[in-house]
DNA sequence: ACCGTATTGGAAAGCGCTTTCCCCATGGCT
DNA sequence: AGCCATGGGGAAAGCGCTTTCCAATACGGT
């Protein structure tokens, strides 16, 4: 059994002794009908021989796959995993595979993947790296994206308003906005927002919206520092945030850190500086990572529906073409947890 | 531009004045040598009319492709992401693409995967959902791999020893175990596990090398109460063992929760009774998952290599075939954290 | 009984590549 | 000068399917 090569189509062929086009169409259900008789003797024949169609030849002979890609800036960030969590399951749904391209946030790599995308003939790709404001970067991927366009290709975005597809919007300005209303609401006064770089734009997005936010509801700008959208950028940035307020007579009560991530950062140096949070300092975060939801104290943040996020990425990137751009909105949901008390 | 059929290689061939065959050395570097001027002009040629290779073509005529297929129970698991996104970035270092099959634990959805991916004539396919005792199941798996197997195509698991496959298998007895004898260590006396289902082997291995150690160490056995492998599970099982040992004498002053979810869900519902966790009763799990690192009271629990076993498994099924079945072990570092304080 | 029309099987033409095999130049050698 | 390697181009045979186009048969109507 280990030496023969896999059976093909002809071998089923001969072996229920009919035509390969008749094969064909008894085992893929065609338009075209065989007669019972002849469909059940190729069935019989192909289970006899363990058949399996080699979908690369299907593929070209139809000329097209059965397999959609997926970009992520980095798949073990529980961002990213729940919103592919979403869009396995709904590509499963459809049949389809998903092709999971870690871009680790490298425009080359994120540019050898759409080739690979391409060159696979790849159904659709939906895109949900993190957007970033360089400009190079983002023409040279929107051109690959159109040539892969017109190559009858569809491809959506997720959170990356700039690119020319059909994008699912996720409303950071409107949920960060919120947020800070919520915090202002109860009662606090001088706000810092620990941001991701400038140029990454959901982190843009976030901060903008939480400083309108807050001056709206205040009347004062909450100030902010930038490092890494990582964990351990948040760390970082709340470090230094801390040293400078020691200096300083304006300290403040209350953190918005752009993404959970970046605020369980946050946490950890409160921690270490032996600063509680919650009765000392509220902090609070954005995305609502699932695994965070029963940490101690609980973290206040914006719940985004991620695994529907990746759904409804999967959907508008399989649904009809149109002329036109389509969004989807998505919005957050304010969730206060311990970790943002009222003041008293 | 918009409605013309992508360019094949003969339209290059043919843009460059030269013959099919020659087209394809040129652009793919076989072992044939073209004269560089000729090879020069086929590449203008190809990069004028845009072409990109046809990847199913190529596998078709090649007989291999270029991607491996990635079975996990449930990606937006912190667990499985982080395996996932090292055996991704293994696979970008190889030119591979992966093929991500997100089981939800359904042996029927495990065995349309696998049949996909032998359909498509996928390179190699690492498993890395959990393994069931269920035996039906897991031979119908087996029979599905060892005709995958035959094709030529190739098989590693991670952690399910059973399979007759390569495996990366991770010393959860050891493991576990050692982090028992730590805790007795610390002077805990009376333990309980909470475990997933009992035909769970990851689940059983923990909880057994638990015991195993927990006897030696302190001559009595831990008990147990099972429930689902994940958060919920957790938090479940947490609640009866809480029930439990208020109508029962020996109340338990440690926890073993089989991994890091099980254990969140421990603590959500310890501090739901209003027990502090550390101080009045300790807990552990096992993962040591990224997101958990720094949260309060800080995990103790089982640190797990997990990106490079992700890593290792993609070696391991792209290493040299070997007539034998390879084992690589993998095994756990215990982090004791706030949660199991040296009992005083 | 005859013709037009479904109905269904099969032959063969691709789909876009890779690779074998053949051929023609070269060039080094005796 | 004559021969045999050697280097490199091209024709063509697949790779395993789908699908068009024909042909053959059966069937309904008049």
């Amino acid at each position: 059994m280990a030496g023969e090569r896999a059976a093909t189509l002809s071998d089923v062929a001969r072996e229920a002794g009919v035509s390969l086009a008749t094969a064909s169409r008894a085992l893929n259900g065609s338009d075209r009908v065989v007669r019972p008789e002849l469909q059940e003797r190729v069935l019989a024949a192909a289970d006899k021989l363990g058949y399996t169609p080699n979908a690369n030849a299907q593929a070209m002979a139809r000329g097209s796959t059965e397999t959609v890609g997926l970009l992520v800036k980095d798949i073990s960030d529980p961002y990213f995993s729940t919103i592919a969590g979403g869009l396995a399951d709904e590509a499963e749904k459809h049949g389809l595979l998903v092709m999971l391209c870690n871009t680790g946030g490298q425009p080359e790599r994120e540019q050898k993947f759409l080739a690979a995308l391409r060159r696979q003939r790849s159904r659709a790709i939906v895109l949900s790296g993190s957007d970033t404001a360089g400009v190079r970067h983002t023409s040279e991927v929107a051109d690959l994206l159109t040539s892969y366009l017109d190559g009858g290709g569809r491809v959506a975005a997720i959170s990356q308003p700039r690119l020319p597809v059909d994008t699912v919007v996720i409303d950071n300005h409107g949920g960060a906005k919120a947020l800070a209303e919520r915090l202002a609401g109860l009662g606090y006064r001088r706000a810092a927002v620990l941001t991701g770089p400038e140029d990454l734009l959901v982190s843009a997005e976030r901060h903008a919206g939480f400083a309108e936010g807050w001056l709206e509801a205040t009347g004062s700008a909450p100030a902010y520092v930038s490092d890494e959208f990582s964990r351990d950028g948040g760390r970082r940035a709340m470090t230094r945030l801390l040293e400078n307020g020691r200096n300083n007579a304006s300290e403040v009560d209350c953190v918005f850190a752009v993404n959970d991530l970046m605020a369980l950062g946050a946490l950890a140096a409160c921690r270490q500086a032996g600063i509680e949070v919650g009765p000392e300092l509220a902090v609070a975060g954005f995305d609502d990572i699932a695994t965070l939801r029963d940490v101690t104290p609980g973290l206040t943040t914006v719940r985004l529906p991620l695994a529907d996020i990746g759904r409804l990425a999967l959907e508008l990137v399989l649904g009809e073409p149109s002329a036109e751009l389509r969004k989807r909105s998505v919005h957050g949901e304010v969730v206060l947890r311990e970790s943002t008390p009222p003041r008293v």
